[in-house]
DNA sequence: CAATTTTTGGCAACCGGTTGACAAGGATGG
DNA sequence: CCATCCTTGTCAACCGGTTGCCAAAAATTG
């Protein structure tokens, strides 16, 4: 223990007590039959308080751990639970991987990551191959459509973040709040010109927040236009930057933060003051979005609590509770930087 | 086959062809032994190419996936790898990731994440717990001392990322190239005091980078002072920014850059102009830190090579190759932005 | 104290693959 | 044409747990 100045090889593969012990070393030890040992070690109760204690120390002293293969090949249980995001660089899905990671693991649970490079057909073949080894499923912002989630929500419980659909449980964020915080804001500040810069086509999020943006448009008498971005990204914002300028808004709301921040550096290269000249209001509140300057104003959605609750939920279906039978939805506001502002003409 | 409209409950747990087949449902279809079909789909050349041919159409037609469990449980072999991250928060372990997870799916493995929270003993226990699930482990920035990762090492293949162990493959940036760079640039503008604003005590990194940076100082003959950090976040940075100002240092490099980033708002906040008043230098390159105004210049780390790296590293060990003597270096370079430049008094 | 019920532990089959040993069948050589 | 070697498929054991069924032991009851 102190001294372990002359051991031969410290490399060297263990052999000795590392290869771990098993159920029938602890049967052994503990003088009763292997089935007692399953039992005592899975089965609370099953066995008496005596033989349980006995076999507890044995299985301590051997420095025992379940083989998760074997539990797992009888049982189909794996402890479990498999995360698909559409882009592990988007920075969205960082607070989501984190919130499921951190859930699971606090309910004994090992996370298991894929991607799907924003392509629905990885996204199937991820997710078949994923299912077949974990508990459960989660999809964050999944671009496949409908009914393949429902064909693998069949097979085994799957929870989708980001998006609504009927039979399968979901957690999505609310919008409406936050947008018509966000348009209530611009509006309070002069703003009667608003532009959208929309997402991906295949994001369902994209039109829920167009959606939201239009109504709450309308009920604050403002005009709305929606503008498509080639993609997702900062430098999809940058490429906006001219329709933007040219809807003659002077007020934008992105589809997320990163359009957002690409936007907002291309028209301050541009010589645009923001938010003198134009406000823009991102949607996320990701990593980042206060490193700009202006700071950016932003809808937070809160997706570190959306992994929390998909894993929650989740891990509570695992458990034979029923899923909520509505979207669960968790609530967006408004947090106001310094891309936001009055006019200053 | 062309109209399902009569079915009758399309959301039912599949029974039917779902619960997937079996080497045996494709031995008895095919009119061989399981035995057979086990060798015919995993030992190439080991069975004639006439019943390789039947048994894979039997195995196409039942639509057959072997089964994870049954096939570890006697061969120990998973397909599956491991990567332990300090902080899934750090954006730092983003590109780490990511390039893990592509380079590994791209070879069939699967990814499982876990963090420890930037706690030795979590990161131990964490260890632990997925090595006997994994083939092999990748420790990204361990916390843990070198005794620990040796004995994981000891088990199962370990390949560290950002750290030098002694006997162990490790994947490490070669931080020397990218801050002479970066000091020498700074001599070229004028510089002439040079901090250094370090990271965490427990990170093997932030001692190498000083010393970088301490011996490139001296190469170019500026004085170099230690700051240390609370914590290597953009609040640690807000905070180590008075002591910056009072060290008379008008250049400055931080551990990494986050605390650069905290550095330079508050800093901003104060009334100093950057680069006018003080040059900023951050490390790695993290997403966001091109966001900032000025954009900041930063050592690049090649997070996601590393990542990649490793991975392969991994791969080939795990296929009986040997791991590389020496630790792998890969090339770290000046990312020249707006934060840093000629002084203007 | 015997009869009955409840606890508790053991036996053995099973999950779905892998693999060493072996024998039948085919090819080759003397 | 027979001996020899190689190819190819089969048999059976095994990986390490889980679980239904049963019987022995203990506890309860009349």
């Amino acid at each position: 223990m102190t001294s372990p100045g002359a051991a031969t090889a410290p490399t060297k593969r263990g052999r000795g007590e590392k290869s771990s012990a098993t159920i029938y070393d602890i049967a052994k030890l503990a003088g009763v039959n292997p089935s007692t040992v399953s039992r005592a070690l899975s089965k609370p109760g099953r066995v008496s308080a005596k033989t349980q204690k006995i076999i507890e120390d044995a299985a301590e002293q051997l420095n025992y751990q379940v083989n998760p293969f074997a539990r797992a090949l009888p049982t189909g249980r794996t402890q479990t639970i498999g995360l698909i995001v559409a882009d592990i660089t988007n920075p969205t899905f960082f607070d989501i991987i984190r919130g499921a990671e951190t859930t699971g693991s606090a309910r004994d649970y090992t996370l298991v990551l894929a991607e799907s490079a924003e392509s629905p057909e990885t996204e199937v073949t991820a997710a078949r191959r994923l299912l077949s080894t974990v508990d459960g499923l989660i999809l964050a912002s999944p671009r496949m459509d409908d009914d393949h989630i429902r064909a693998l929500s069949a097979d085994k419980p799957v929870v989708v973040i980001n998006r609504e659909i009927e039979g399968v449980p979901c957690v999505v964020p609310d919008v409406n709040k936050g947008i018509s915080e966000a348009v209530r804001s611009l509006a309070a500040n002069g703003h009667q010109k608003l532009a959208y810069v929309a997402g991906p086509a295949q994001s369902w999020m994209t039109g829920r927040r167009w959606e939201g943006v239009k109504a709450a448009a309308e009920w604050s008498k403002l005009s709305a236009a929606r503008l498509e971005s080639s993609k997702p990204t900062v430098d999809g914002g940058r490429q906006v930057a001219r329709e933007v300028l040219e809807s003659g808004a002077t007020a934008v709301i992105t589809y997320n933060d990163l359009l957002a921040i690409g936007l907002m550096q291309e028209l301050q290269a541009g010589g645009m003051r923001v938010p003198d000249q134009i406000s823009i209001v991102g949607f996320d509140d990701i990593f980042g979005a206060d490193f700009t300057t202006p700071a950016l104003t932003t809808v937070r959605s809160p997706l570190g609590e959306c992994g929390t609750r998909a894993v929650t939920i989740l891990l509570d279906v695992l458990q034979g509770h029923d899923a909520p039978e509505e979207a669960v939805s968790v609530e967006t506001e408004l947090v106001v930087r310094g891309s936001s502002g009055r006019l200053l003409t």
